[in-house]
DNA sequence: TTGGTATTGATAATCATTTTCAATAGCAGT
DNA sequence: ACTGCTATTGAAAATGATTATCAATACCAA
């Protein structure tokens, strides 16, 4: 996905195409990995040393309300965030580590069926207009496992 | 539940029973609503006066360590809880408005299923022990639609 | 009744996230 | 390219939920 795509987003709801956004970015294009917003922080540090942690927090305000982020909730009060892809269209769900906060995706098909269907019952049964879905499971992964 | 039995629950494990934790529980059977900390603890100052808010939170603590508690992230850092009861073996999940924090409950026993499913197939598939999971549709309620 | 220790509550500390605000930088219009 | 408007930025302070500290208290086994 060539950025100025994203930078036409950005320009379409009214929003400008930034240094720091264009940054931002291309870090969550580039990884494959949830990340916290100080995660993304540290890592753009190296390359984009004035970036401030605020900015961070805000660009991804923005993607969120975008609808191309993806906010994680570890039950800590940290949240993680993850790009939503084409790729990713088809909605994948969580593993988390409770020890090590590793964060395992997976798909399965029959799920995503299931919370489509899902959606329509709640809206017609609760008049409740569903914008987003949490679907993860917790426990210990198999390295922290073997570790004890 | 007769209280005489929580008391024996957390004396099973060496905890002690004591009048705030008595507190805390008697207002957590009584309702049926999901309560954050500080809800409990402004609920209790009033038959209760010298309760601290530390207490609260070192006591549902203990009851999601014991597993007689359900811990909701709200996904803004704020945590709600309710008690897991007998008639609520059958997990059930959580519509959350997040316009107005309200949670909805509901059942449906195809999920119930499919998470059975699904918990033994990560754990072969991937290793992983689950311990808890959280299933919850995040949207506007019906409440807050119609005030626009 | 007594002694050991879990628990308590007030206070201070953490940690993630937000707010504030003056300075800066996109970009639409010229 | 220049100008002006205003969205954005980063530093610092504020907020809000939760956790750690610690001396005083209260369970409860013996």
């Amino acid at each position: 996905m060539p950025s100025h795509n994203w930078r036409n987003r950005f320009r379409g709801r009214g929003s400008r195409w930034t240094a720091p956004r264009e940054a931002i970015l291309n870090l969550l294009i580039s990884t494959s990995k949830h990340m916290s917003a100080k995660e993304i922080y540290r890592s753009l540090l190296r390359i984009y040393p004035a970036i401030g942690l605020t900015t961070v927090y805000r660009t991804l305000d923005v993607l969120e309300q975008m609808g191309y982020l993806n906010k994680i909730p570890l039950g800590t009060g940290e949240n993680k965030y993850e790009l939503i892809t084409d790729s990713s269209e088809t909605h994948h769900h969580h593993l988390i580590c409770t020890q090590c906060g590793r964060i395992i995706d997976y798909t399965d098909f029959e799920e995503s069926e299931l919370i489509k269907k899902a959606e329509q019952t709640l809206k017609t049964k609760h008049g409740f207009k569903i914008t987003d879905y949490n679907f993860e499971f917790y426990g210990i992964c198999k390295h922290c496992q073997e570790r004890r």
